[in-house]
DNA sequence: AATAAACCATACTAGACTGTCTAGTCTATT
DNA sequence: AATAGACTAGACAGTCTAGTATGGTTTATT
């Protein structure tokens, strides 16, 4: 047993550091921010960021798997009654607008320019992409056993609709261009591609 | 007049530099690279590297450049003889093989890196993407006329037909994730979304 | 042969960064 | 009041890099 006498550690220290660093890094990658920044940013002394995070890269690792969390946002509760050309419709209109966000993009670059560095790709592919996958996935499965819809190969109809919407808003923005397509017509090109897919798949 | 005594500084060294430079910045990015390792690897000097570009910014845009020369892997030469059809799947699949090389998403990675930082990213969409777009449009446009397709946004027609194949490739290989797909399977799906976009749009 | 510039090799400057160390303050428990 | 550990602030060592400076070598032209 030791004793109990000890002051622990502040979550709340903890959690302004990983903030900090989170928002931080997603702004300029890992390279370019330094821990003294860090530090500052957080409102705490550098050392203290040592003592909660024994380097840098497990900061990194841990601020990026905290904004992983954030990204829950997938549309889990699916309106049951939806009809499914209605559903797809939402479904990528949805996924449109969760991937401009600053956030969401700033994420993906800095996972890019990690890539092969750290676990953090990893990471983000299970709690990001993978997840969105899935659902879509399991959701034409159930509509194929309805027959609603008629898809031989349902991966390969997942990928396509996921790449149609996600390409188009993510290709420009990672460069760091400016848009090509406001958000409202974004929105509209969502929708087309919805329709362009059940109008191929549908039975 | 100035005399023309002076001995020119040699295109091939220049060339070693450049080449050396595109090599090394595509594998390891902007930061990473010191510009005493390129000058080794070009086998020259640190102060012949300065001397021929002015400083490590403008060394890294003039090998970017040169590299997106490289690129003009289009496929422009069109067998005016081809099938709607068949064409379309000509253009995916090579599509698709192009984007999957290392050296295609080296370039990529680096350019999402420096994203906003240096025109890089613009020079890069020009030399790449843009074309290939440009050449999808105007052949769609095309088929339009000719009633082989019959489409109402030809933008929105090319952005879908080329998310479909593009997203597949790079999403994963961006972040440097091992493939789900191997080369030809890569090439089926390819061949499998130009049937569907045909399917979509013919007339 | 003289010369001017391209080149090489290497030392150097100046600054940034990570991670450590020190010396002292604060705070909760005993 | 004593104590143990969280915390601060700043100095510090060690490493790396961009870019410059220096001095000597090669090579093409006059």
């Amino acid at each position: 047993m030791q004793e109990k006498r000890v002051r622990l550690k502040s979550e709340e220290k903890r959690n302004q550091i990983i903030d900090a660093a989170g928002a931080l890094f997603i702004v300029n990658g890992f390279e370019k921010v330094s821990m003294e920044e860090i530090a500052k940013s957080a409102g705490v002394s550098k050392q203290t960021v040592y003592s909660h995070f024994g380097n840098k890269q497990q900061l990194f690792t841990a601020a990026i798997d905290c904004k992983c969390e954030e990204y829950d946002l997938a549309p889990n509760k699916i309106p049951s009654a939806m009809h499914c050309e209605e559903y797809l419709r939402f479904f990528c209109t949805h996924l449109a607008a969760l991937l401009i966000s600053d956030d969401a993009i700033g994420m993906f670059r800095v996972c890019v320019a990690e890539a092969g560095r750290s676990e953090v790709s990893d990471l983000y592919w299970q709690a990001g992409p993978q997840k969105i996958r899935s659902q879509l996935n399991a959701y034409l499965a159930e509509q194929n056993k309805l027959s609603t819809l008629k898809i031989d190969d349902i991966d390969t109809a997942a990928s396509q609709l996921i790449a149609m919407v996600v390409c188009e808003s993510q290709f420009r923005s990672l460069l760091g261009l400016e848009k090509l397509k406001s958000d409202s017509d974004l929105h509209l090109y969502a929708e087309k591609c919805a329709e362009m897919f059940y109008k191929s798949y549908r039975a």
